[in-house]
DNA sequence: ATCATTTTGTAACAATTGATACATTTTGCC
DNA sequence: GGCAAAATGTATCAATTGTTACAAAATGAT
């Protein structure tokens, strides 16, 4: 029914052995739910009730706006979980309408069941709680920048952060567009912003690399947020 | 050594009894650990390795900024968890530095115990689930709403979702100094944009109660983003 | 009912950012 | 080295939002 093989590559079932996952799913009631293309797996809005992970194909989120139209998210290809962080909480619900790329086959798992796993493995818990923390822990950071109001505040926080404790100097990683798209702002308002802590002597850059002249004028930037 | 009569009234141990509670903490290894005020319980960037829980008095979290200055970030009292959702994770370390506001008790249980402790109890499990998929869930709705460029996009995102499929009109539950700080600007702004919107006919404001007048005319707002 | 406090409406001006356009520099590839 | 493509620097103008200030309205307590 289940290739295991490809179950315990799921971030969720990661480091478990074949036949221990077996075992596991020995002990619980689950279903493998088969879906032709363009079969609706669920509707957004609808409660979550089961753990989904896809065992074969791949499906889509769509999330409908109020008007009515679709517009894709993203793509889940085998072996990973659907909507894991939406299993708990107060609001779970599907976020996204999800529907099949093609011949897709799912497991699902009652979140009843899921907590018997849970309790059950150790290495499934703590897989879990590391993914869904993770994730709290990416929003969080990325919900800290965003409250940075002004693009020097991020700019000045982004580099604060990516020098740490190290040499005053390092090499940036990605192109300014990537940045501006991180800071969520466009791409000459991000230069603009750099040339002018340039010509305040905060900072000097070069080619790639970023050197930090003023450290204390960067953090008084932030303070004064 | 607990008062188990406090530490039941915590998120993490609602709806469980006393008794079921003494039992529990009877099969695994804590510490109670005592500090008067002013003394650190933990310093910033330090590994999470403890779930800490305050069993009387209180503490605080203050960040230390790139120049050393602290700055309050909140309170806890007893009987709050202590940074319940940076147990897990890739970066399981403490954001904040903590600090007793006066002569304090807490709970220290290391994380291997306390996974001890989550599969023993289903409900514990549950709690703990809940409490930090919930969050993850705000910080997501939240990073949401911070996506909308303009003002009146993030109000009519608000408005359209508090209205759901339900009757056009409905009661504001926050004040719009409220709604100014979910949104992330300005309260005056805000009330510049609720005006404009009701000159428009997009709406209607009477008192704390809301009727949209034009739903076509909020999607559109949207779908220009 | 009245008074103090909070909430809301509104206005004028400043500051920041976006949009667009173009020149210049850098990069990657042949 | 030379060329095309990508990335960057820069300028101008428009649009949005913040800031500050004050008056009107609503709320709550005595």
């Amino acid at each position: 029914m289940i290739d295991y093989s490809i179950l315990v590559k799921s971030p969720l079932f990661n480091g478990i052995s074949e036949e221990e996952c077996m075992t596991l799913c020995s002990k619980i009631h689950y279903q493998v739910r088969k879906f032709e293309k363009d079969a609706i797996v669920v509707q957004g809005g609808e409660e979550v009730t089961n753990l989904f992970v896809v065992l074969s194909g791949s499906v889509r989120g769509e999330m409908i706006d109020y008007s009515g139209k679709t517009v894709k998210i993203e793509d889940i290809e085998a072996p990973r979980p659907l909507a894991a962080a939406f299993l708990f909480g107060k609001e779970n619900k599907f976020p996204v309408t999800v529907t099949a790329n093609k011949k897709s086959e799912l497991l699902a798992i009652p979140v009843v069941e899921f907590l018997k796993l849970l309790q059950l493995n150790t290495r499934l818990l703590r897989n879990y709680l590391n993914n869904i923390s993770t994730r709290a822990q990416f929003l969080s950071q990325k919900l800290h920048f965003l409250s940075f109001k002004t693009i020097k505040e991020k700019v000045a926080h982004f580099l604060l952060q990516q020098a740490g404790d190290r040499f005053h100097s390092f090499e940036l990683k990605n192109t300014q567009q990537q940045l501006a798209e991180l800071f969520g702002v466009t791409r000459p308002s991000l230069a603009r912003v750099l040339g002018e802590m340039q010509s305040e002597n905060l900072i000097k850059i070069e080619k790639k690399t970023v050197t930090l002249l003023d450290k204390e004028g960067l953090n008084s930037l932030l303070e004064n947020g």
